[in-house]
DNA sequence: AAAGCCCACAACCATCAGGTTGTATGGTTG
DNA sequence: CAACCATACAACCTGATGGTTGTGGGCTTT
């Protein structure tokens, strides 16, 4: 299934929306830590050594989205990856970031012998 | 290739960049423009209703990230798509944000007919 | 019931990036 | 050479957003 052209004003919001949702450091670290299973926000807020007020902020943000799902045990909540597909996106621009960066160590290498 | 795991600060910043530069509207519509073919900045502007300047800064960023290729012929300048990995990305998203409006239509109309 | 823990909400600040306006640059045309 | 055209550059404004701080609200534990 392709976009539609010429592609609508409010579908390109939208698209850009979900774009922008993945174009955080933070977000992409808490989604990665997701991978291995739940986690809970102050767990999460730690390993990434930052506040769990900010982590909770991001999270709403990934769950307003569908990107999380939350399941509350006790006091504590836990929250899991929500979209395989972004994961598979994330997974899909690392891929491209280290091909990129390959090509930039092969000129990087040719320069240095010449 | 997947992501390393916990995923380094440093590539969290590149991967969630490359994000950024598709999580603009006017960006996705430049880049929508460029799939039938290159276009100049002016021609650009124009079908976009946009402004010279801003189309043409625009194209700056994604030049600057290799998602589109410059040809200058007199003094115009032609782009055209530099990276066809993305458009293969925004075709997914955009399938995407397809599906989840069918959902969410399934839904308000489950709910009318309640 | 009192204290403690975990999370979410709200207000604030600083930063960043998109849009606009004005202008410079480089090439073409008369 | 002068006028003109298409594009790029620079300065500015403004809205959006990430991070911090403070606090409130559940739930658990003793």
């Amino acid at each position: 299934m392709a976009m539609p052209s010429p592609l609508p004003d409010d579908l390109a919001e939208l698209i850009s929306r979900q774009f922008r949702l993945l174009g955080e450091p933070m977000r992409l670290r808490i989604l990665d830590r997701l991978r291995s299973g739940e986690r809970s926000v102050g767990d999460l807020a730690e390993g990434l050594d930052s506040t769990q007020q900010n982590v909770s902020k991001h999270l709403q943000t990934l769950y307003a989205a569908g990107a999380v799902e939350r399941r509350k045990d006790g006091n504590t909540v836990f929250y899991s990856i929500g979209d395989p597909e972004l994961m598979a996106m994330c997974d899909q621009v690392c891929a491209s970031v280290e091909r990129r960066f390959g090509r930039m160590a092969e000129v990087l290498d040719s320069i240095k012998q010449a």
